[in-house]
DNA sequence: TGAAAAAATGTAAGCGCTTACAAAATTCAA
DNA sequence: TTGAATTTTGTAAGCGCTTACATTTTTTCA
């Protein structure tokens, strides 16, 4: 084993300030204002400094300075991929700021995004990215507490306290089931994430219901799935709808990876998309221009979301006051797993 | 604004000692081995902390003990979601320990890789879980320069120093390609990652080259293409390989994701997939499951390999010395989306 | 050329916690 | 009941850095 290597080399500011014969606050200087001090001076702590592959302590840093240059990220899951273009263009961000992100990952658990929270507080991060709007009030006690900026996403704040950047999910679900219905739909399914758990879930569910009323259709409760991103959850819940003696002549899938799933069914029971059931999905994943039939979706901004969020939130941690609410833009994406109703002889009602 | 809040409250372990009656050395106890101080004194402490909402600072707490309960890892892209799953079951045990983890991106860039991870030594991370195996030397030096353990993923460790668990990538690769043998395919095209910043593609390419060798069948520079893991990327690969003259009856794509691109290419241009043209992909992704056909592809153990990555760096941190390398199995999984080649007119050669 | 202004550097007091070590309180055994 | 053994608690010295303030050096300009 080599476990026993000797730590050769200059570790602390005070064995470099010593080596390059200078104080512990030129070295400090040297590394955080080169500036400030002398081009000789500055050349000779250099020299000390890279001749040991000296790393500074980051703790002591953070401790002594009051900032620690890392910020929370709290998502629900990683499964869903659309979290993961979000999660990338808050990195890209942060990455060039100089700040290293924690990412949290709550599954949906409100108690354990709590602990998690908590534990970011406790890192003293220096802001937070929140995904939804369902916090434990714990939450913000602690992050008002430590006086920690924060900004919500993936829906609008209801307070005016904290900025957020979100869309309209509610319009977004409007946007879908007008779709639908503008094809000639009538009888049309719901698969969607879990509303107890996730209020974007609510929120699109919340449209389906409306636009149900607006157009004068009776809500059916056999037509509506709630279940987790899961493939195979949106496959389950197709077969159910097929197998419904009334089956649906299309399915508003509330996101795409449980709108690719019912197509997957639907094929496993004979059935073609768009010709014999159309399905619209939610959030516009890279795989909805790829996979058969192409997936007709709602757009989803999750990169520019990110880019967003995460320039709101330096805004807030360098002492700007915002308390905005910024609202991007969705757009439905026309492809191929969507067509007018055919004009069955079953049509009923 | 209620940017002013008053930041009422004890907020230092000192605070909460006096407001106690007691000494930070036995509120300090009380946070971090409650069972060795009395009963009584242990509640009054604890009241006084909840009370105010106490949470101790981590920096201070890291600088004073030298542990900052923090683990760094280091995944080449979050695109691909295969790392998803990967960083998931990561998650998982560090959560479960109490550790958080620093999630860093390098985009298959060593260069920002060795920034990267010289942020992580910074943040003085317990340990590290770095994928693959090509690194800055740097990076090695200053990890042990501080002596933060680490565990290579996604590819064997050559030297003996750290400990890996992977799985044999050029194993898996030539499972792929005798399986198109045996469908007795010989015109074979091959997508892969970028062999120059990826070596588990080029292990795998390195497969297909010596599979075709065994075959005593022709390398036809044509018919490789190295390329980005992104759908469109295997799609326009795949579009180049069609409309080769000579166009191939297989496709080892070393990837899901570009498996479907190209899968959907081959839909584009009017191909039937297994019927014209088998195509086996790599990694075993979600979607492999639901997407039209579904993909024959090789299983890899993604969360396996991260469940068990995150113990033994756990096992380095704790102490345990453990030079050894884990070689986790792979297998195919043969789905709809490979078939016999079919006895073509133009067959050559 | 010399005094004042400006720039460069050094000194040392924290930042909030942990943990040896010392001191005090409690328990035990005869 | 008492002294030793044991348990509980307190004291204070760091951990490695930043930074206000003091001091020294350099520059400026009359």
């Amino acid at each position: 084993m080599k476990a026993f290597t000797k730590k050769q080399g200059l570790r602390t500011i005070e064995q470099i300030a010593k080596a390059a014969g200078v104080s512990t606050a030129t070295v400090s200087r040297v590394i955080n204002n080169p500036e400030t001090v002398k081009a000789a001076k500055r050349e000779a702590v250099l020299k000390v400094i890279e001749q040991n592959d000296y790393i500074h302590d980051g703790m002591a840093k953070s401790l002594a300075g009051g900032k620690t240059r890392t910020i929370g990220l709290v998502i629900p899951t990683i499964t869903n991929s659309i979290y993961a273009a979000f999660t990338h263009s808050i990195q890209r961000i942060a990455q060039k700021s100089g700040y290293s992100v924690i990412l949290v990952v709550s599954d949906f658990d409100e108690d354990k995004e709590k602990q998690l929270i908590r534990r970011l507080v406790e890192r003293r991060v220096d802001g937070i990215i929140l995904t939804g709007g369902e916090h434990d009030p714990a939450v913000f006690r602690a992050l008002e507490r430590h006086s920690i900026p924060c900004v919500f996403t993936w829906r609008s704040s209801e307070d005016n306290i904290h900025p957020s950047v979100s869309f309209d999910n509610y319009e977004a679900g409007l946007l879908a089931m007008e779709k639908l219905f503008s094809l000639g739909h009538r009888r049309i399914g719901l698969i969607c994430g879990r509303t107890d758990v996730n209020d974007r879930a609510e929120k699109r569910w919340r449209s389906y219901v409306d636009a149900l009323a607006k157009h004068d259709v009776e809500f059916d409760p056999e037509l509506v799935f709630e279940r987790d991103f899961e493939f195979i959850e949106g496959h389950t819940a197709m077969v159910r709808m097929i197998d419904n003696p009334e089956p649906p002549t299309a399915i508003f899938a509330a996101n795409d990876i449980q709108a690719i799933g019912a197509i997957s069914a639907c094929r496993d029971k004979g059935l073609t998309v768009p010709q014999d059931i159309s399905i619209i999905g939610f959030d516009d994943l890279p795989i909805a221009q790829f996979c058969h039939p192409k997936l007709t979706t709602i757009h989803v901004p999750a990169s520019d979301m990110g880019h967003l969020a995460a320039t709101r939130l330096f805004q807030l941690i360098n002492g700007e006051t915002l308390s905005d609410t910024d609202i991007l833009p969705v757009k439905l994406v026309e492809r191929e797993s969507t067509a007018p109703v055919r004009a069955l002889s079953e049509e009923t009602r």
